[in-house]
DNA sequence: GTAGGGTTAG
């Protein structure tokens, strides 16, 4: 434990003169309100002087006030010459290290404090259980139940807490349920439990029955819970109810809400966010930090660069999250020296990269083919910055590596990996193999996957990919059924456009759609422009043994095809137009897309599961390299 | 003289 030395400079000789007829009131008044530790330690010196060290109340508060200003050394210093030691004494050197995340120390004084017969009350599991994965949380629920405090609000309330956060979903919601009193913070713990678990259905039930009694905490809670877990369209409905509601958004709700903006690619739900932020404020220039963060990171998942780069300009205090999120906007869209000029900058302001700033530099590198300036970005992370290249930075380099073509290369680099490869990396690797037709390498990759029971359903399409491109059926088919027979289900294509504030979603050959017929109406238009064109369909891209007929057919109604024209009918001329999709753009679509906004002279920005495309009059951003 | 809830980048 630290041991900073409190009486360096020994008090002063008592005299009559010197102090002030101070009250133990007022000198308790004094030390709750001192803003320093230079402040603290001269009312200390005064304690001291007046034979008042030894006041239990005094020292306590001056224990409490030591860490709350963050000097938990000076606190435990001083608990250890505090010679009587009660309930409070204790409870406040507790509570002082689980605010400091110490939970272990934490613990040991609570055991300290049992063997010096100091009863704990609720105060001191409140304090124990203190938002902390405090372990094992079992055994301070076996105290909770001998000391006879469970059915106090508090502790009962940081017991749920102590499950959730230790994962144990279960005793956390019996808990929860038993409890005879609840109190709002206790609906709230439970509520984060179950959208912290992906339990969303569990929260909702619960967030209903709240009715009448929700704060802006419990909305933000359910909002936030949507966005963490993939559910940005309910993260926007509900954050629309609670501004039909009148309860006031704070910061904290925008985050949430941006991000789910930035998941469905809704710019004109993001756009309106952003003014109603700027409402909120009477002309004020800076944006906070947080805020302006989660809008540039928004604006460049809908792929407006020029809106994220004037926010980014306008961010007060840059910290490295906020460069980091321009950077890898940049990065994701294409623009890699814009990403790498802005890392120079960053650096000039002296602001020390973190390991994302280099995923980040490193994706720009993979975007534009710049192996050369990769393997400086990568050796600059570990020579210059000393810091070990992570899972994800190797998962960057395959990549860079392997679209260029220099699969050995990207082989060899996996090989010499300490960290294991993740399935990400093998997949980058499949696909580079996909990519340059290796199709040794990628059946020996394959089958070292199958065999060592890592295949995802990305590998089995990757490699099925492989078979097909190389005309080898049989081979492709055993891929399938072997698919079928373990069990995983290839992630369905999925598109996602927004018109008029609504996002409107579409899968291959999806009827659902209210306005199906005039879509494919539409689609049927596109493509005898396309045909006039003499355009004709890439059907190797179709992993299926079928027909060229059908093949063609099976591509025409792709999800990315539906949502474009879904956007060009339901959009002014000249408009552009905004799709997301969820997995990688196909190779027929692509080339559909570039064709469509040479013929319409519309833009089309489309986001895939890896970046962004930006096409514009017949060519694309990519330069057909993804 | 004591105790509790939400935070952004891949």
């Amino acid at each position: 434990m630290a041991t900073t030395p409190l009486f360096i400079t020994p008090p002063p000789p008592p005299s009559a003169t010197a102090a002030p007829p101070f009250t133990v009131e007022t000198l308790a008044v004094l030390i709750d309100k001192s803003k320093s530790k230079t402040h603290l330690l001269q009312i200390h010196a005064s304690l001291v002087r007046r034979n008042l060290d030894d006041h239990t109340i005094l020292n306590f508060k001056l224990q409490r006030r030591y860490s709350s200003l963050g000097h938990l050394n000076y606190s435990v210093t001083l608990f250890n010459r505090t010679r009587n030691r009660d309930v409070y004494t204790w409870t406040s050197i507790i509570h002082a290290h689980t605010q400091s995340k110490l939970n272990d120390q934490a613990l040991s004084y609570y055991a300290q404090m049992l063997t010096h017969r100091i009863q704990p009350n609720a105060f001191t599991f409140s304090s124990l259980l203190n938002g902390s994965t405090i372990q094992p949380i079992k055994s301070i629920h076996c105290h909770v139940i001998k000391f006879g405090l469970c059915s106090d609000t508090y502790v009962a309330t940081g017991l749920v807490d102590g499950y959730a956060r230790g994962g144990d979903f279960i005793s956390a919601e019996k808990l929860f349920d038993k409890m005879p009193e609840k109190s709002l913070i206790s609906f709230t713990t439970m509520l984060m439990c179950y959208a912290k678990h992906g339990k969303l259905l569990e929260a909702r039930l619960l967030f209903d029955g709240m009715e009448g009694n929700r704060d802006v905490v419990v909305w933000n809670v359910m909002i936030d819970g949507y966005a963490q877990n993939g559910f940005p369209n309910e993260c926007l409905l509900l954050f629309r109810r609670m501004l039909v509601e009148k309860v006031k958004p704070n910061v904290i709700t925008l985050l949430p809400v941006l991000s789910s903006c930035g998941q469905v690619g809704a710019l004109e739900s993001g756009r309106w966010v952003h003014s109603y932020i700027k409402n909120g404020k009477d002309g004020v220039v800076g944006v906070e930090v947080r805020v302006g963060t989660a809008l540039v990171d928004m604006y460049c998942k809908c792929g407006s660069l020029e809106d994220a780069r004037k926010v980014f300009d306008k961010i007060d205090g840059k910290d490295v999250v906020a460069w980091n999120s321009m950077i890898m906007g940049y990065a994701v869209n294409g623009l890699s020296e814009e990403a790498l000029k802005l890392f120079h900058e960053m650096h000039g302001e002296g602001v020390r990269p973190s390991y994302v700033t280099f995923i980040a530099l490193l994706t720009a590198c993979g975007h534009s083919g710049l192996v050369t300036k990769g393997w400086e970005m990568f050796n600059l992370m570990k020579n210059e910055y000393k810091m070990e290249p992570r899972v994800e930075h190797f998962g960057c380099m395959v990549n860079l590596l392997g679209r260029a073509g220099r699969l050995q290369e990207a082989y060899d680099l996996v090989r010499s990996m300490k960290i294991d490869p993740d399935p990400v990396i093998w997949g980058t690797l499949l696909w580079a193999c996909r990519l340059h037709n290796n199709i040794s390498l990628g059946e020996e990759i394959a089958e070292f996957l199958l065999s060592n029971d890592l295949a995802s359903s990305g590998t089995y399409v990757l490699l099925s990919n492989i078979y097909a491109a190389a005309g080898n059926w049989d081979g492709a088919a055993k891929v399938r059924s072997l698919m079928k027979d373990s069990g995983v289900e290839k992630e369905p294509g999925c598109s996602i456009i927004e018109v008029n504030n609504r996002v409107h979603e579409f899968i291959a050959g999806d009827l659902k759609h209210p306005k199906s017929k005039d879509i494919y109406l539409m689609l049927e238009e596109m493509n005898s422009w396309l045909k006039g064109k003499g355009y004709t369909p890439k059907t190797d891209v179709v992993l299926h043994d079928i027909g060229e007929e059908q093949k063609e057919l099976s591509l025409e109604v792709h999800s990315e095809k539906l949502a474009l024209a879904f956007g060009l009918i339901s959009t002014r001329p000249g408009t552009t137009v905004k799709i997301v999709k969820n997995l990688r753009v196909c190779l027929d679509c692509h080339a559909v897309m570039k064709m469509i906004s040479k013929i319409t002279g519309r833009r089309i920005v489309m986001r895939d599961r890896n970046r962004f495309h930006h096409f514009d009059n017949g060519s694309c951003s990519c330069g057909d390299f993804w």
